[in-house]
DNA sequence: AAAACGTGGTC
DNA sequence: TGACCAAGTTT
């Protein structure tokens, strides 16, 4: 049987899989059919996430809603409380809607085909064939990171990244089974996650290295090639920490769309290339307060730019009524705040007192 | 269709 | 220290 053949190439791959087995929180225990939501509600958390991040995430979820009926049930800021850390906020603000969708309008039941799938919010290309595959055992050709540098590297498609996703695309529809699409899927992503790695592939012990094309022309680890990114700018804020008598701090919700959108945050000057100079503070306080500066700075990395924020402190005097809520600092953790938030949390806990 | 959209780990 | 990267989607 020659190894370049599509059928004895997904067989290899899934003899793999079920020796190695990895296991997973979301993956169906012995043979147990999966369950729509817990795939849905993984995949979607997965989305550009690591594995060991999102597994607590996902148990918490689960836990706490245990039926998508459930997940819809529950208010705009619990969803978002309960997504704070994992980022890409839109992804949570999609899950509600989708639960929403899915528990009011199709009575708890997920659509069983991808193209019905992909009309719910939050659920793209991939994720739609990962559930068709791994939720409803339809043959789809699920394509992630991991699929795309499998297939870059067993075909040795040198053109790069994003210009070559079609091809990509067509070269996984070809080895694609009927056959257990959905162990299938996870199996091509489980190889490209824990062998067919970025950096220092495990070709050794590849049950496609005999296949490999790349692999023959010594050029696995140049794959996929990628376009050049653009580079990150840098923005400038200034926080404003206003603590009231009885040591409650102010926050306050950000406009639902957007960066951060929907999530709970420090009172900020907008975020700009320009450094903020100390006399134009007062048009962007949310109170009116003399303000000290509190020493150092905070960093925090974006995907698309770098900011720097600066911390300004200063008292509230009892009669102010900010556009805002008053939060104990010991309460701080009971609402949806970003990590950029705690970080900023923590260096004025450690600057201003 | 290019750009927006988070975070934490790794080398 | 910093660039890269992760089971992508939306506009």
């Amino acid at each position: 049987m020659p190894v370049c053949d599509p059928t004895a190439l997904s067989q290899s791959l899934l003899a793999w899989y079920d020796r190695a087995g990895r296991t997973l929180p979301w993956r169906k225990k012995g043979g147990a059919a999966a369950d729509p939501y817990h795939v849905w509600l993984s995949e979607v958390m997965l989305q550009q996430t690591t594995v060991v991040v999102v597994a607590p995430y996902f148990l918490r979820f689960l836990e706490r809603w245990p039926t998508v009926a459930a997940l819809a049930g529950a208010s705009s800021d619990e969803v978002m409380h309960a997504w704070a850390g994992l980022g890409y906020y839109a992804r949570a603000r999609n899950l509600h809607a989708c639960a929403k969708v899915v528990a009011e309008w199709r009575g708890g039941a997920f659509p069983d085909d991808e193209e019905s799938l992909r009309k719910l919010p939050g659920i793209g290309d991939y994720t739609a064939a990962a559930i068709a595959a791994i939720a409803f055992g339809r043959r789809a050709v699920v394509m992630d990171g991991n699929v795309e540098r499998v297939m870059a590297r067993l075909f040795a498609v040198s053109e790069p990244l994003p210009a070559a996703k079609p091809r990509l695309k067509a070269l996984a529809a070809s080895l694609t089974p009927d056959l257990r699409p959905g162990d299938y899927a996870q199996a091509v992503m489980d190889l490209g996650a824990t062998l067919c790695t970025p950096r220092n592939p495990a070709c050794g012990i590849c049950p496609w290295m005999a296949a490999c094309d790349g692999r023959k022309q010594g050029i696995e680890a140049e794959l996929p090639a990628k376009l050049a990114k653009a580079e990150r700018p840098t923005r400038h804020g200034v926080m404003f920490w206003a603590a009231r008598k009885d040591g409650a701090v102010l926050l306050r919700r950000r406009p639902p769309q957007g960066l951060l959108g929907g999530m709970m945050e420090i009172p900020s000057t907008p975020w700009r290339e320009s450094p903020w100079q100390a006399d134009e503070l007062a048009a962007e306080q949310p109170l009116a307060a003399p303000w000290r500066p509190l020493p150092g700075l905070v960093r925090h990395t974006f995907t698309h730019f770098h900011l720097e924020l600066r911390l300004v402190a200063g008292k509230a005097s009892s009669n102010a009524t900010p556009l805002g809520i008053w939060v104990a600092l010991d309460k701080l953790g009971d609402h949806a705040l970003p990590s950029v938030m705690n970080k900023v949390i923590r260096h004025a806990l450690a600057k201003a007192y």
